[in-house]
RNA sequence: GCCGCUAUCGUCUAGUCUGGUUCAGGACGCAUGGUUCUCAACCAUGUAACCCGGGUUCAAAUCCCGGUAGCGGCACCA
């Protein structure tokens, strides 16, 4: 069977896609994009998402930044079809790790039976001498292929003497062409690579003869990663020959860049998945930000949750230059999100917020505790608080700079601000006067009735502005918030009729 | 340096295959107005782009040629 017949009978069956990060790093944005490509495609295609971690480089590699990865893409829902069910883990199965694999070996001596490699005892100072040279003379830097020459008995004679080796692919001229549905037709040459290192020794391949061989055992049917991969693929592509292999088909996804267009990195700011959640996007915010930045439905909708996405996806549709990380469309999208939260949920995703903030804590029984009194407050204050500033709401972890004044006694503004435009501290004062009166004869202590009672009061100084902002300023401490009335009745009458009084108290000092 | 990829408003993009319906459409941002005590939300209006140069054609963002720029990759890392 050719690799050709192979590469039919894989696609002709079930579509298995991998995301396939080195575990160096926390989940960075732009792979989070990858593995949702990857998960959307296999989800589209009633096909499986399989997580590999590539972890060979073991001196780079660590559990922290593996956790953090799994962490992050079941937070963003993306859960993975399969796994070892054995050990602790994150979701239904815990991911392949290449570490945990043995096959290789097999396949690097199957390689040097037949002929398609060999061991090359060449220093890697030689090595390095010898590329530094080529590209001094604006040649491609590559192998000269000395080793290639060596004969079986003069190759066993050295690594009977323990000289030390590495196993290298004889590369035949030509050109790799390789489809790519995202790009369609690439080519490359491979005289510009040489005789590439495909493994330290018999039991420890590289990258990229490690990725052919886990592809093909996992039957991997797709492999859909970032552009950063492109020059990787042929050399693939010559190890997958040379092991008769059948060939996946490949999709390279444009990159994610920052705002100077450089690929986004950790000197552009937040980069991590983890960073984004901390912050306060949510999962549904990132996913559909990261889905529109290089695809899109060719319709004007832009609001997509991931199961609409699963549906509407096309890697055909998807875009070959790099897109930008535009936070405030983020902001956008996160906005609307948040705005569309039931208000339940979103205290539970408030509160940790407020907590870190110092603004509420929760005492041995359970009940919450406004910051700096100690007093208890109930979970009903507490969501009514963030639903007056649910609209205003960008980013979650803006809720306690928005609300900290229903939890804080001691409201620390300047008197200037109660002053509204051109008005004097006098009228200010005489207005509170009477706000203060209104306030307190007011029995039913509802939101419709405060502001029905103020707005009288309002209408008839010709200046709303005039009982309003002096109002707001005195319950809240800050120059903008929800309307007074509504904060009134969250705050309660006496605290309300308390805060006008000390507004008036300071007016007059 | 070599190889590869890409190129439409500041940003994400539609349109490019199958030239005319497009003095280029949507969204974010920004600006202005409406609403309003403020902010937000909402509504309306506006702002702003076919990388450059040739060619083909009655007609080019769309086809051809040549530049230029940006990015990515060039490991005994992944």
């Amino acid at each position: 069977m050719t690799p050709k017949e192979k590469l039919n009978l894989i696609s002709a069956g079930e579509v298995r896609v991998r995301f396939a990060p080195s575990p160096t790093g926390s989940l960075h944005v732009g792979s989070a994009r990858v593995a949702l490509f990857n998960y959307l495609f296999a989800k589209q295609n009633n096909g499986s998402f399989v997580l590999r971690i590539e972890d060979t480089d073991k001196e780079r590699s660590s559990s922290e930044f593996e956790k953090d990865i799994l962490n992050g893409l079941s937070w963003l829902g993306m859960n993975w079809d399969e796994g070892p069910k054995n050990g602790d883990y994150i979701g239904d199965f815990g991911p392949y790790r290449q570490s945990e694999k043995s096959s290789y070996k097999k396949h690097i001596e199957k390689l040097i039976k037949d002929d398609r490699a060999y061991h090359c005892f060449c220093s890697q100072e030689e090595v390095e001498a010898e590329r530094q040279y080529l590209m001094a003379r604006g040649e491609a830097p590559r192998y000269n292929g000395k080793c290639s020459q060596l004969r079986t008995e003069e190759t066993e004679e050295m690594i009977k003497k323990g000289k030390k080796s590495v196993i290298r692919l004889r590369v035949p001229l030509k050109k790799v062409k390789f489809k790519d549905i995202v790009r369609k037709e690439v080519e490359f040459d491979s005289k510009i690579m040489g005789d590439i290192v495909i493994a330290k020794d018999l039991e420890t391949p590289l990258y990229n003869l490690a990725v052919v061989i886990d592809d093909y055992e996992m039957k991997i049917s797709h492999v859909i990663r970032g552009e950063d991969h492109i020059s990787n693929t042929p050399k693939q592509i010559l190890i997958a020959e040379a092991l008769d292999l059948p060939i996946p088909e490949y999709a390279h996804l444009p990159l994610v860049l920052a705002p100077d267009k450089s690929k986004l990195s950790k000197r552009h700011g937040a980069v991590s998945v983890t960073e984004y959640k901390e912050e306060g996007y949510l999962p549904e915010s990132i996913i559909n930000f990261l889905a529109l930045l290089g695809w899109n439905p060719g319709t004007d909708r832009e609001i997509y949750s991931i199961n609409h996405l699963i549906k509407d996806f096309s890697l055909e549709r998807v875009q070959k230059s790099g897109a930008i990380f535009n936070v405030k469309k983020l902001d956008f999208i996160n906005g609307f999100y948040i705005r569309q939260k039931n208000i339940d949920d979103l205290t539970q995703i408030c509160i940790p917020y407020l907590v870190k903030s110092n603004l509420i804590s929760k005492d041995d029984s359970g009940n919450y505790r406004a910051g700096d009194s100690q007093r208890e407050i109930s979970l009903d204050f507490i969501k009514k608080a963030i639903s007056l500033n649910q609209e205003r709401l960008k980013k979650v972890s803006e809720i306690s700079e928005f609300t900290d004044f229903f939890f804080q006694d001691n409201l620390n503004y300047s008197k200037d601000l109660l002053i509204w435009k051109d008005s004097s501290k006098e009228e200010i004062v005489s207005c509170l006067d009477k706000v203060y009166t209104i306030l307190s004869e007011i029995r039913d202590w509802q939101e419709k009735e405060i502001e029905g009672k103020v707005m009288q009061e309002a209408n008839s100084t010709g200046d709303r502005g005039k009982i309003f902002w002096p109002l707001r300023v005195a319950l809240t401490g800050k120059k903008s918030s929800a309307g007074p009335a509504e904060v009134a009745e969250a705050l309660g009458k006496e605290t309300s009729l308390e805060r006008v009084k000390e507004a008036i108290q300071l007016l007059k000092e």
